[in-house]
DNA sequence: AGACAGGCCATGA
DNA sequence: TCATGGCCTGTC
């Protein structure tokens, strides 16, 4: 039973450290984690989060006003890495200040409502594949698609966690077997995906350093991805902060808070692009969160 | 029971 | 360029 020892102490996490000049609040990181942007973290306890990204487990927690992290001894992640992932940098505030809030009070709202609310800076290639499976499923749904994939195919982390197998590792995988894992017609993508990635070593990476509008194009090429999942894996695995993904809850917002009706899809992404600017995708969340938890609700009941 | 979901794709106007 | 229905599966 020697060994025992040593595997606990490979799959444990490190001590916890404080992160400083954070600007969250429970509720706005509890958003950023949970709130459908991503897809690889659980609460596990009051305002306290796991998450896997690539190989690392990391653990946030909040106690008062304070934010702490630990992650595993096996695959540690750096404190600049952290900050990096939750956008933890003067950047974040410069991003506030060039939304147009002030003429726009729609947004002013939003922003209000969850202070501190981040885009997060998730690996390219596993955001893309969470993605690829969104298509007419729910968060928990698409969560529990990924886990099982991970689970299945990826490497066993800390905690009994899966790690995203990698689109290499993907490809090995046929499709009929993703559907055994209720991926349903999105494994066919998630197949194609990988098929296309395995004859283009260097190519998401290449993608995901092209300017925004050069690389949606090129995410396109791929089956399974429209407009809508280029730009969610663009905005939260690339960091193009203009992408604005337009799903069904924003389609509602641009109708109903912003009166668009009538107008088409394109039309729409047209408006949200010069209106909201540089960081379209920032705005896009705050509206998104604001609007799945009723924040703009109280002015249409009338 | 039957419609519908955080979409994509092939069709047809 | 825009609109429609089918595609898997789970949920209300």
């Amino acid at each position: 039973m020697g060994s025992r020892k040593i595997i606990a102490h490979k799959t444990g996490l490190g001590s916890w450290r404080e992160i400083s000049n954070h600007s969250f609040t429970p509720l706005s990181l509890g958003e950023t984690l949970l709130g459908g942007q991503s897809f690889v973290w659980v609460e596990i306890g009051a305002n306290q989060w796991r998450g896997a990204i690539k190989r690392s487990v990391v653990d946030l927690v909040f106690r008062k006003d304070r934010l702490y992290w630990r992650s595993s001894q096996e695959y540690p992640f750096s404190e600049s890495q952290v900050r990096k992932y939750l956008w933890i940098d003067d950047s974040y505030a410069q991003a506030i200040e060039e939304m147009p809030w002030r003429s726009d009070l729609v947004l002013r709202k939003g922003i209000d409502a969850f202070p501190g609310l981040r885009i997060l800076a998730q690996p390219f290639d596993e955001t893309l594949f969470y993605f690829l499976l969104s298509s007419a499923k729910s968060i928990p749904q698409i969560k529990s698609c990924g886990e099982a994939v991970a689970q299945g195919y990826g490497e066993k982390l800390a905690y009994g966690i899966g790690s995203f197998p990698g689109w290499n590792r993907l490809f090995e995988v046929p499709e009929s077997e993703l559907r055994k894992l209720k991926l349903g017609y999105r494994a066919k993508y998630v197949a194609g995906v990988a098929q296309f990635l395995a004859s283009r070593s260097g190519w998401l990476e290449e993608t995901a350093s092209l300017p925004y509008d050069q690389a949606k194009i090129r995410l396109m090429e791929m089956p399974g991805v429209g407009q809508k999942i280029a730009d969610c894996a663009l905005l939260f695995g690339a960091g193009k902060l203009e992408a604005f993904p337009i799903d069904t809850w924003m389609d509602k917002v641009l109708e109903s808070r912003y009166e668009l009706t009538e107008w088409s899809l394109s039309q729409k992404l047209t408006f949200a692009r010069i209106h909201f600017g540089k960081f379209a995708g920032l705005a896009q969340q705050f509206l998104f969160s604001s609007e799945r938890h009723g924040v703009f609700k109280t002015e249409e009941r009338r």
